[in-house]
This record gives C-alpha cells, structure tokens and sequence, in this order.
DNA sequence: ATCTTCCTCCCCAGAAACTGCGAGGGCGGG
DNA sequence: CCCGCCCTCGCAGTTTCTGGGGAGGAAGAT
C-alpha cells in the first residue's frame, strides 16, 4: 500500500464493519484503514455530552494525554466541527488564541500529523463523534488527497459510527427516556428565557402545571435542577433553540 | 433512466448539487433524481423540533396536507427515524397504534407510495432532516432496490442536507462574542448541574465571583437569565457538556 | 377492564438566584 | 500613559425556584 492511497476496498472494508461485533474489532479496521490509506493516523473520537469519551485510533499516548489535560474543552477541532456539518480540514479552523496554538504545538510534539482532516458526525440523543485523520505533508498534497476521498471518507466515517453506536455498552438508559409534547415545550421556553410565570402564560396553563412538567422534565433527565435540566434536553437533542 | 435504476450520475448529481445556489435549484435537482432513480416520491424534509418545516419534494398536494394536519407529531416514520441513526426501510418501523394505522391510510390515498425508505441526518444545533424515497412495488423490489443503492443515497443525502443548510435563509450567525475562560468554566459547572456555591468552590473563587462571570457571560450572549445563557452557550458551541 | 402515562390544578415554606450598589489589582494595546 | 478587559471580593433586598404534600380526568396500551 502507498503513500496515501485512495481508500481501497470501500466495500471490503464496510463488510467488515457490518460484521464486526465488538469494540476491538473497530480498533483493528482503523488500524487497517490507516496502512491502506498510508496517512499516519486514523482516529475516531466519541464526544459524548457528560464529559466522558470514548475513542479509538492510532494516537497512543497523545489520546492519554489528550484526556488528561482535559484537550477536549479547547480543541479547535472538536469546538469547529461541532458548529459544522461538513467535513473540515484543519487548515480552515480557528487556530488564533493562545491556548489553541499552545494545543497544536503539544499535539504536534507528540506525533499528531500537521494537516488534519475531520469528518463530524451525529446520532440520535444528541451523540456526537469526529472520524479524523492526520497526517505530516504539505498542504497541497493534503487538498488532493482530501478532496479524492471525501466521499468514500464520508461513508466509511457514517458507517463506522453506526457501528460504534450499536457496540457502546455506555448507551445510558435513562436517555431513551423521551420527554412527552408539553415537557418540550416547557423547556423548549425555559431554554429561551422565559421564567415560569411566562412559560406558562405562553402554553396557558397555571404556573404550578408548569412547574410539574418541569420537575417531571428534570427527573427524566436525572438533572439536579433547571438549567442542568436544560442543558441535557439540548446536549441529548430533545430541543432545540 | 427505467424503473428503479441505479443512482445514476452520482458525480454529476453531487456536482449540481455543490453548484446550487438557490432553494429552487433543490427542487429541481430533487425531481430529477426521482426521474432518474425511477421512484415515485423523493423528498427532503426539514424537521425543526419547534415546529416549522421547511421541505421539498414531490409529494404535492399531501405535503400540505401533512403540515395542515399537523401529521409531524404522528408520523412514525419521523418518530422512528429520530431515534435511528442508519437509514431505515418503512416497513421495519412501529405502525402499531391507532393514530399511526389512520395516518398511513392517508398517505397512501394521497399517493405515497406504500413502500418507503427514509435517510435520517443531523447537523448542528440539534439540526434534523429527513431524505425519504416512496414508491409503489411489492416488498422484494423495494428491498433489492434499497440496498443497491443504499451508500449513492446516504452521500445525496448528506451532500443535500449540507446544500440546504447553507440555502436555509434562517442561519443567522449571530456574532459569537466570545467568553472568557474563566466565564467558560463557569457556565460549563453550571450546565452540568452545580449551584453557584458548588461552582464557586470547585474553581476556588468566592460565590459573588462566579456570580459576576455568570452575569458577564449572560450580558454577553444576551440572555434574560442563567439558564438562558447555558442554553445560548450551548447552542453557539461556546461550551461543550 | 384495568393500568399506566399524561395533563391539569392547588398550598406552603425554605432555599437559591437575581438586581443593584461598589471596589481594587493585573495585563495588554493604542 | 490611559483605556478596556479580566479576575477577585462584599452587602442587602426582592424575586424566583425547589421540594414536599394531594387530586381528578382523559387517552392509550395490555
């Protein structure tokens, strides 16, 4: 295999992700996608919207690190992908600020490539996850390596966390637990500022009625008040504001 | 062209679709895919959770019938495919349930096809869209069908849906005055769901302290009160929970 | 037919958040 | 050098939210 072939086999390799079963199994078809595509890493990266990650990919200690120092707050990548639905190459982040270039001379010294692309993708509940690869080259072999493969790239990402979502053991439970029509519009409401009072002249109903569908709303969301109430509703894409 | 053929001209169709520059330009490109495709519906449907819809298709006079009869609520192909994350056929969706039996009666005299086959995506913000094909076959047609071409459909889908979010007059993007790191954090604790006196301990600053980020960052973001702002912060990426 | 879920309404007291006033030191840019 | 922004801290009064009760009707599911 080559120095950054075209995605080779798309459909042996997406046969393999429909059959995988396990975790693992993930873990090696990246491994084989980095070697095939010749690009010096492959990663897949699970934000989920507690704080906790899951990820797997071929980054060895920088994940480690990533997670320690708590990268994923002010990665430019996590935070420009998430506003986006297209595919982003590094290149066209926001790398100003101090932090964010401090971030990128820390992941290059521990490996990561200096060109990097990301394939943002979501799920139901809110899920979210980024299919990366990075790589050490110029930029103009980057774009045409990029643009050859952003469809295939596309695919294999969507395939690839279809599988990662049917293989999460951490499918929270008390996530399937939908909110019912009135519990979205109270909090559809609170979460554009309106207080009770006028949440609840705006649905016409009496302020305790509201203040039911709120609690229910918090108890379903195992949220400690409000605004956390609030801020699950969004994160788990119950609603939208 | 014929019945049910193959997507053809991915390359091209992608193309048009990179090129459009107009929501009727969609329209156009919809209707031909239908011709070329040899279905009888393709539609794409927007479905923002408050309500408002914005689609394009050739469903005709049934998607005004569907938006008057507030069929959203019912319609267990959005119900379903709101919880799925891979494109799912009809028939594998819950059409127990009386509402849902009267409202596929409907379709069906109104001219969807009885089989269908429905491609969730999700974009920023809790974005959710729907590109659906219907079409009148027997069961094992359909199944043929939709497997062959079940990857052309999943990258039109996603190359739409990236089209219409840049079409979709409603992005405004609002200037995203940035927050300051210390304000971050504290809007970041409050979202996930501690007090303020838990929030000012955890970053070690007295109470009033935190309080003055917290009404910084909400004058910032405009926001009428605290759970207002997390919920700006988070719709605007600001914070990630 | 029964059971669960949802929607609606009510009271009250304590806890928490909001509003508005003010103050000082540090750091970087014009 | 001054101006603006960021970080830090205090008091007091008012409004709002939270948490604990209870209660009845309508609709759908088993």
């Amino acid at each position: 295999m080559g120095f950054m072939a075209n995605v080779p086999r798309l459909d042996g390799l997406i046969e393999r992700l429909e059959s995988a079963d396990a975790l693992d199994d993930l873990q090696g078809i990246i491994e084989e996608l980095r070697d095939d595509l010749g690009v010096d890493h492959v990663v897949y990266h699970w934000v989920n919207s507690n704080g906790q990650q899951y990820g797997c990919g071929t980054y060895g200690d920088w994940a480690v690190r990533y997670a320690e120092k708590g990268y994923l707050r002010i990665d430019p990548v996590v935070q420009g992908c998430f506003q986006r639905f297209h595919p982003v190459d590094w290149k066209r982040l926001d790398w100003s600020g101090k932090a964010a270039r401090a971030f990128l001379r820390d992941a290059i010294e521990h490996g990561v490539g200096n060109q990097g692309f990301s394939i943002p993708i979501r799920g139901p509940n809110g899920q979210f996850a980024l299919f990366t690869l990075s790589h050490n080259c110029d930029d103009d072999t980057w774009e045409a390596f990029t643009e050859d493969n952003r469809r295939d790239l596309i695919l294999v990402a969507h395939y690839f966390n279809q599988k990662a979502l049917e293989l999460e053991p951490g499918r929270t439970p008390e996530a399937a637990q939908p909110l019912s029509p009135r519990e979205i519009e109270a909090m559809t409401l609170l979460a554009v500022g309106y207080n009770r009072a006028q949440a609840a002249d705006t649905l016409s109903i009496s302020e305790h009625t509201l203040r039911v569908y709120v609690e229910s709303a918090r108890f379903k969301l195992g949220a400690m008040n409000t605004t956390h109430a609030v801020a699950r509703a969004l994160s788990r894409g119950l609603i939208v504001v």
